[in-house]
DNA sequence: CTACAAGCTCAAGCTAACTTGAGGTCAAGA
DNA sequence: TCTTGACCTCAAGTTAGCTTGAGCTTGTAG
């Protein structure tokens, strides 16, 4: 009863979405494994499809692939570091809350008539919320 | 009794946290504008840092520097597309659901001992959960 | 007045995340 | 048998977003 459990490449790129040239990619970067080859073909068990989906979340989320190796990585026996986990999701609340306001800050440019938004006193409201909790993140260096 | 208004770009490097550089190469893109120049040197408004916070909110929301050249450009008479800013907003909603997904993934992760978290139903269903979201692209309007 | 820190320009370099291109393998259908 | 088409490798190219380096200019403190 289990459907095809063994993918082909071109298979894994059409249910994926993403392109084969990123599969041998992300192979090649760890991200994700092949469970061999037949002959020189590579063969793929379906659950890779699920770790994709959870790489594209990521990076939607910000992630480099490196840290996605490093996070996602949730192998048997390899224990991840919980802190690091917590660190990441305390870095995701901020990043909501900030995304939240960008949110309501284009809403509201949408419909606010005020010739400059940067003057207009909802939008440096908003601005205002998202850079508060900003401010315990004084780094150097930018991405 | 107005604080400096205007400022040398050493001093909207240190009050922003760009490097010089960095602030060099946004007013060549466009993002931002100096007002002058002092001999050879640039002067920038007050100003300037909130349009450099707003900035690195977008960055942050996943902007490129481009999308940014063109959404938060409110300049007096330049009328920016409604449509688009609502799109972003749209867009960003998602995004917003999917980041929450994982951070509500990674939180679970730090906590859940299964052996492996793609198994873990939990963690499947936050999954599943911002995944379906992904399926609804509605809008009929593209950029 | 002269040293020098802080500016400046322009070109080249760098990293991440892929894509493209050249050239080769292999199973299957006409 | 011959031809496709889907796969392979490895190297080089691409884009975004900056940074670095070389070489030149200035305002100001000693």
């Amino acid at each position: 009863m289990t459907l095809p459990m063994i993918l082909d490449i071109g298979e894994v790129s059409r249910q994926s979405g993403l392109a084969v040239s990123t599969l041998r990619f992300y192979e090649e970067k760890g991200l994700i494994q092949s469970c061999g080859r037949r002959g020189m073909r590579r063969l793929f068990e379906a659950s890779v499809l699920l770790r994709l989906a959870l790489i594209s979340l990521g990076k939607n989320a910000g992630f480099s692939l490196d840290e996605m190796d490093e996070i996602f990585t949730f192998q048997d026996g390899v224990q991840i570091d919980r802190d690091r986990l917590m660190n990441k999701a305390d870095e995701l609340d901020l990043k909501i809350r900030q995304l939240t306001a960008v949110r309501e800050g284009l809403r509201h440019a949408a419909d606010c008539s005020a010739p400059s938004h940067l003057e207009c006193p909802t939008f440096q409201r908003l601005l205002d919320g998202a850079l508060k909790k900003n401010k315990v993140k004084r780094k150097t260096k930018g991405v």
